[in-house]
RNA sequence: GGGCGGUUAGCUCAGCGGUAGAGCACUCGCCUUACAAGCGAGGGGUCACUGGUUCGAACCCGGUACCGCCCA
């Protein structure tokens, strides 16, 4: 009766915000380099500085967190480093939807302003996902938030950009690149989605009578930019027209028929339209064959090229286009819909245009292959390893990386132009020289991003933290973006820090899914607010749904019902946490003495040794459901159901047992919550508080196997106990007595271990003790015990010859099966001793339970 | 078109060579003094299909079908 002040129901809003700031007020987040102890660091990535906290980076936080926690405990130096990335698109997109509010655009402030602008947008709305973040319990070390726009950080992209330019490895090129429309600036391969669309296929007639050629295309609108008509060199039927010219319809420019390689001869009539200036294969093609690139159409997708078409959308320009064609009996065939491959832009949706412009590129090749290598030597490891299939095929298959961006918003290029074409790099503290102009673009936010491991260490200073934390202990990232990020992380990680990769290991999971597997989307409906379920369930129940779903790189199935459960389980251990406390339970620092405890009590701790064993062994693999189930399970099924209720009764007893009983609850819960503290950090807590007195669970010591053993008797002494408890409850279910009635028994436990659970068998099944009047009504058989009860009424015989009459049926079946096996000569033969062994036994089982069974079947009486 | 993964109870998933498991959902009975966010009992699966290897296959091998993802 010591700590009653705890509620009968755990309410997790109280504990959480007050926790939260205890835990920062302490400095329990907060990396000292200078410890000596072994660090383990985990960089955050980086949210955009204009997202808002959803379930994909729930779920990325809750694995992050888990780990670090967990390496706090157990002794590690743990930095878990947050910030956020400046998104440049995205950003620039928001603050110019802004503007445009007040009939503005970011021309009409020019450049300065404008990033002015951004900036003070940044400072009252940006990173709200930070302040979301303390209240699912991340554990970060808030001294150390990083923005990738940061002086340190910019200066880092400084650096690298300076030391690649200078090694010949950032070049600037002329290439049909992707390009949005809508956001007016370059993208790499990997900010282009691709999506079956429905457009048109058309078939189109170049030329005239014999002279003539049929090409298809789904952008017909480039025909305006076409330069030539290419057909595979060995194709029969078009030999005779290579080396010709055929007139381009709608223009009146007569264009080339060139063989080359690469043209599909099975696709379509055989020969392709050639527009260098809109297509990466055709400008190919025109390099090849040296033809001029016409670009038809402006930065906006309108057409350019004059006569009735110029001023068009691209969409309607293609339509347009078409229906000239179609006038002059030009269009030999249509095929609409016809379904295929789009690109779209990844921010805004946009069907993106390729298009020929100047850009700034990364030669990745050698970078690539020192990414692959890193991976392929094991120095740095992914999880799950299938996962690392697809990284090689990336890095091993990588284009060169378009990084400008035509943005204003982001690291300007460092590279300065001089009045006679003159072009320098300018590195950090280094000055253009007078009169030169910068390049108006900027990098890609992956440029910047791709060195978070190491720019926000202090690279390019050797900061201490740098030393101590760098290459960092495991990236947590979803696999979705194992291209977009994790392989240019390891490309400039390896580069800048002289082939050491960023991290030792790379966790990868996957997507949050609803609750039928179907992706999360607006347009459905099914998108789960992890802020709402925190607010309704609690952060921890939020937490643990997430993790409780999440195997190495397998999709996670949440639904509301789950976190419901989750919420029950919180409770659970909030309530059985409290029984110990009412109880009296204390934390002793060793376990108990074996020598001293009941079976009960040593099957318990038994149990807790293997489950520490095995969270530890899930923990190596990331195998966070396995580690929530077995933690799940413990507590519930095995502590609450069985051991609880047995310490009641020791407990009842008084004296020493008691006191021992107390003790080994207090051990136990103490473990029990230790272990789950890194999954579900707030109830954990608050209980282990109460339960110990000291300040934090935080920098608890994580749990060890040390003085406690395993021990089979106390376990099969147990399942002895649990198996008799289940099989008369089972018959007072079939009978209909009540939980609560008692009813008078006489047990016969002289052929089992159990006679000392006597008492507390009675107490588990409500069983008097017989009194003088004693008459049994029926008589159960379990293992070596015989129970007789008397149910002081009519017995229901037909319900009890239903449970007999099934027991019996598995027990022939188990019979007929073990003697199937033992009949087969081969398998005596061959199959290995324990398993024969292990057959025979279940045989002589069968049988025994069928005899016994029968006969009670025959003893009961008629009807 | 190329590659990868999946198909096990109503739903989501474990199990990956020796009697089919979990959570949730479902049925029945219970306010049994830690907890009704709970307790007790129960029902439910030719482990996609098809050949093969093996004494023995959900598990290993070959093929088929369907689903998903990545890349072109």
């Amino acid at each position: 009766m010591t700590k009653p002040d705890l509620p009968t129901q755990y309410a997790p809003a109280e504990v959480e915000t007050r926790s939260y700031e205890r835990w920062v007020a302490e400095g329990y987040f907060r990396a000292d380099p200078a410890s000596g102890r072994e660090p383990y660091c985990i960089v955050l990535p980086p949210p955009n500085v204009t997202g808002s906290l959803h379930v994909g980076h729930a779920l990325d936080h809750s694995i992050q967190d888990a780990l670090i926690r967990r390496a706090r405990m157990r002794g590690f130096e743990t930095l878990w480093l947050p910030g956020t990335d400046h998104a440049g698109i995205a950003t620039q997109n928001v603050v110019e939807r802004e503007l445009a509010k007040e009939g503005l655009t970011r021309h009409d402030l020019g450049r300065e302003e404008f990033v002015r602008r951004v900036w003070q947008w940044k400072e009252e709305s940006g990173g709200r996902i930070l302040s979301q973040m303390r209240k699912l319990g991340d554990s970060v070390d808030w001294s150390r938030e990083r923005f990738t726009m940061d002086p340190g950080l910019s200066r880092a992209v400084q650096t690298i950009f300076k030391r690649l330019f200078d090694d010949g490895l950032i070049y600037r090129a002329e290439r049909i690149i992707n390009w949005c429309p809508r956001c007016l600036t370059a993208l790499s391969d990997i900010e282009v989605e691709h999506s079956d669309d429905e457009g048109e296929l058309v078939s189109i007639r170049y030329g005239d009578g014999d002279n003539s050629i049929v090409v298809a295309t789904t952008r017909a609108e480039t025909m305006l930019g076409d330069t030539a008509v290419a057909v595979h060199p060995e194709d029969e039927r078009y030999r005779h027209l290579v080396g010709t010219e055929v007139e381009l319809p709608l223009t009146g420019r007569r264009i080339p028929i060139v063989a080359d390689e690469h043209v599909d001869p099975e696709f379509g009539t055989g020969a392709v339209k050639v527009t260098p200036a809109h297509d990466p294969n055709d400008f190919e093609i025109g390099r090849r064959h040296s033809l001029p690139s016409i670009t038809m159409m402006d930065e906006r997708g309108v057409v350019t090229v004059p006569g009735p078409f110029e001023g068009l959308d691209r969409f309607a320009a293609r339509a347009a286009v078409v229906a000239a064609l179609r006038e002059q009996g030009r269009v030999v065939a249509e095929k609409r819909p016809y379904v295929h491959a789009v690109g779209h832009c990844s921010r805004c949706k946009t069907v993106v245009e390729p298009r020929l412009s100047l850009q700034w590129f990364v030669k990745v090749e050698p970078l690539a292959r020192a990414a692959g290598d890193a991976v392929r030597d094991g120095r740095t490891r992914i999880h799950p390893p299938e996962m690392a299939k697809r990284y090689f095929d990336w890095v091993d298959n990588m284009h060169d990386w378009c990084i400008s961006r035509q943005l204003w918003w982001g690291h300007r290029i460092p590279v300065w132009y001089g009045p006679n074409g003159e072009v320098v790099c300018v590195g950090p503290d280094e000055e253009p020289p007078p009169g030169y102009e910068q390049d108006p673009d900027v990098l890609d936010t992956w440029f910047s991003s791709g060195l978070w491991p190491f720019s926000t260490l202090g690279w390019p200073d050797t900061t201490p933290d740098l030393e101590r934390f760098y290459p960092t202990t495991v990236l947590v990232t979803g696999y979705d973006i194992l291209f977009f990020w994790v392989a240019r992380m390891m490309m400039f990680g390896l580069y800048a820090m002289n082939g050491k990769p960023p991290f030792r290991e790379v966790a990868l999971h996957g997507m949050v899914r609803d609750q039928f597997g179907k992706k999360m989307s607006k347009s459905f409906g099914n998108v789960v607010d992890p802020l709402d379920w925190i607010e309704r369930y609690g952060a921890d129940a939020t937490r643990f749904t997430l993790l409780r779903g999440a195997n190495p790189g397998a999709d996670v199935a949440i639904s509301e019902e789950w976190a419901a459960g989750s919420r029950n389980f919180c409770n659970k251990i909030w309530n059985a946490t409290r029984f110990a406390l009412i109880n009296g339970a204390t934390v002793p620092e060793e376990p108990p003495a074996f020598a001293e405890l009941t079976a009960a009590d040593r099957w318990i701790l038994g149990r807790l040794r293997s489950v520490i064993t095995a969270v530890d062994e899930a923990y190596e693999d990331y195998e966070f459901a396995k580690i929530c189930d077995a933690l799940y399970h413990f507590a519930w099924d095995e502590v609450c159901d069985w051991y609880v209720e047995i310490a009641k009764i020791q407990l009842a007893e008084g004296g020493e047992r008691a006191e021992r009983t107390r003790l080994v609850l207090g051990y136990v819960f103490d473990n029990l919550l230790r272990l789950l503290h890194p999954l579900v950090p707030f109830v954990t807590e608050e209980l282990w508080r109460a339960l110990t007195g000291k300040p934090s669970i935080v920098v608890a010591p994580w749990p060890t196997t040390k003085g406690l053993q395993e021990d089979p008797e106390a376990d099969a002494e147990l399942a002895e106990f649990r198996h008799l408890v289940t099989e008369v409850r089972r018959f007072r279910s079939d009978q209909g007595l009540k939980p609560g009635q008692r009813v008078a028994s006489r047990l016969d436990l002289s052929g089992t271990r159990l006679a000392v659970h006597e008492k507390a068998i009675r107490a588990l099944l409500r069983l008097d003790e017989p009194t003088e009047s004693f008459s049994a009504t029926a008589r159960l058989v379990v293992g070596g015990a015989t129970v007789e009860i008397d149910t002081a009424g009519a017995i229901d015989v037909a319900a009890e010859r239903r449970r007999l009459e099934k027991d019996l049926a598995a027990a022939r079946k188990e019979a007929q099966q073990a003697a199937a096996k033992l009949s087969n000569e081969q398998f005596l033969a061959k199959a290995p001793e324990h398993v024969i062994a292990k057959v025979r036994a279940r045989a002589a089982q069968a049988e025994a339970d069928i005899a016994r069974l029968e006969a009670q079947l025959a003893a009961l009486p008629a009807g």
